[in-house]
DNA sequence: CGAGTTTGACCCGCGC
DNA sequence: GCGCGGGTCAAACTCG
């Protein structure tokens, strides 16, 4: 074997590892932030085994902190405002951390007057395609107390800390309903594209890549919660 | 002109 | 006590 030969076959080892340690960087994450809803998740699944019928203003006394996936191209901090979840926020401040040069900025709840509610947001430093929005305190007001906000499909935000609102609608995804300004069936086509896919990891990878994918998710949360903001009662 | 945003200054807690 | 870093304040600025 010549050394050109090894030379090359070195070059493609070295351009596989690195391919495959931004995959399990991605993979990590993606695992990080389903394991930061699954917890969100349980505790509201305690609370409700608990209480029974949940009281109008629930305490939601821990900071919870969700990820958001967004376009990394866009540096500007209006991309944090993509983190909507029904109430409206004020910033009061801006301030870079120390290890993370992307801003992390501040916002109150300005619904009401008086609503001690937090929210910061600041992009993750190991991948700036993810943002991450941890919220401190707990509304005082109803979510529906805001004058002319709707979270109509056409303005999708995504994802919403509804499990830490006390007045959050329940979500459920359908997957294989048509969703307007999608691909009619393009979830269900994606869960049937898993079946006939290879193995996992390619059918992840193709998900990630697949930014129909990320709007199609996105437009059935926004449907799903949309149907549920629609009704009066709320699970 | 009022509401919201920006940004430098200030405050405060924490580790050394 | 001092320095550092995160969080908040508030005046200036922008925008509708």
């Amino acid at each position: 074997m010549s050394t050109n030969t090894l030379d090359l076959i070195t070059s493609k080892v070295e351009a596989e590892l690195e391919n495959l340690q931004k995959e399990n960087q991605r993979l990590r994450l993606l695992l990080e932030a389903m394991s930061s809803k699954y917890r969100v998740l349980h505790e509201a699944y305690v609370q409700e085994s608990n209480k029974g019928a949940r009281p109008q203003f629930a305490a939601v006394a821990k900071a919870s902190h969700v990820f958001v996936k967004t376009d990394p191209r866009d540096k500007s901090l209006l991309d944090f405002q993509m983190v909507k979840d029904g109430f409206q926020w004020r910033k009061y401040g801006q301030k870079v951390t120390k290890n993370n040069p992307s801003p992390r900025a501040y916002f109150k709840c300005s619904v009401a007057p008086g609503c001690p509610v937090k929210k910061k947001v600041q992009r993750c430093v190991e991948d700036e395609s993810f943002v991450m929005a941890s919220y401190e305190g707990q509304h005082n007001h109803d979510v529906y107390s805001t004058p002319g906000q709707s979270l109509s499909s056409s303005a999708i935000s995504f994802p919403y800390p509804v499990l830490d609102n006390p007045f959050r609608p329940t979500i459920t995804l359908d997957l294989t309903s048509n969703i307007e300004n999608t691909t009619p069936n393009y979830l269900g086509n994606v869960m049937e594209d898993y079946h006939t896919s290879n193995n996992i990891k390619d059918y992840v990878e193709s998900l990630t890549k697949d930014s129909n994918f990320t709007m199609a998710l996105a437009a059935a949360v926004a449907s799903s919660i949309t149907a549920g903001l629609s009704k009066p009662s709320i699970s």
